[in-house]
DNA sequence: CCGCAACTATAAACACGGTGTATACCCTGA
DNA sequence: TCAGGGTATACACCGTGTTTATAGTTGCGG
């Protein structure tokens, strides 16, 4: 996910600094992975560099000085762009799974079994993230839903994978 | 995808030089994307400073003198680590998409809009790999089903979320 | 009332993956 | 002979993200 246009998209409602921009940003996008301070200031200061903010006062808070950010119009018309272009899916069609995979036919490992292995690890995530999703709240159920049906989907890969294994053993020789 | 384990398994066949590790990648993973000669170069500097690789000779080629490399025994059981070891798929369970819905919710945007724009890209994408699966070899074609899945199940999200945009509108301004 | 912990707030140094460009060498053919 | 193209590597640079340092402010226990 860009942190960046998100954090963007938080200071359009109004000029904020950066400790309650981690703050909100956690609230509303953290459920799996908080940002940190530390990233925001560097974010913040990239983002300045690029005229997308500009800082419009310093004022006391409860600590040092706070440094308060407004999206300059340049910075909205970004913003609007990216809400209005759809994202391109897996742009590279890699994965780690597939790198495996053809690494682990190449050199004569199990290939199987790390297909099989890494069903198993599915399974249990699977379990896992529907066991969680019981008490959530709603934004974070519907992030949930999105890896449980991704995690289908990697799993009727591999089931597909597995079956074809054969052939893409003699595939993988041929380009040695 | 972790392409600097990906030039390990390829260097585990044998020592090589970075112009023949870059061809031989391109061969095997890089249907869809390449890797450019500068990434091998700054990844193999990476390996040596981490012992996982080392330099075992020099000799001239059709150009410049080629520097051979091996893996070290600490390279090969990093590799193996790699190999044995499942992936966490979408460990972020975050998505541009999740953030653009709950922004445009936030501003006051449409929403709805947002997505089915990304439902309507996602099926003209899909048209394009069926396509394209058609004249490709067997590891091409293993890549798209990957990313044809990814996009099914993109598409389920889509729909869910389109559906339940009431509730989440609520959620998030609750936020602020 | 002193000192120390906890919270507020930012800055700066650093690491890593990745891109682009410069460099240098060799071979071929017009 | 010399221009162009393939071979081969090095280096400077950029963006994202982590770690660590710094500094003020509040509040609480001894």
């Amino acid at each position: 996910m860009d942190r960046s246009l998100a954090l963007l998209g938080l200071m359009s409602t109004g000029p904020t600094h950066g400790y309650d921009l981690k703050n909100r940003y956690d609230a509303i996008f953290g459920a799996a992975r908080a940002i940190a301070y530390g990233q925001i200031y560097s974010t913040l200061a990239r983002m300045i560099r690029d005229g997308l903010i500009e800082q419009v006062g310093q004022e006391p808070g409860a600590g040092p000085d706070r440094k308060r950010y407004a999206v300059t119009s340049a910075g909205r018309d970004h913003l609007a762009a990216w809400l209005r272009e759809a994202d391109t899916p897996s742009p590279d069609l890699q994965t780690n799974l597939f790198a495996k995979t053809v690494l682990a036919l190449l050199l004569d490992d199990d290939a199987d079994a790390l297909l099989d292995l890494q069903r198993r690890a599915h399974l249990a995530r699977m379990r896992e993230l529907t066991h969680a999703k019981a008490g959530a709240a709603l934004l974070d159920r519907l992030a949930i839903d999105y890896a449980l049906f991704q995690i289908e989907a990697d799993l009727r890969w591999i089931d597909l994978t597995s079956a074809r294994l054969t052939d893409i053993d003699e595939e993988v020789r041929h380009h040695g």
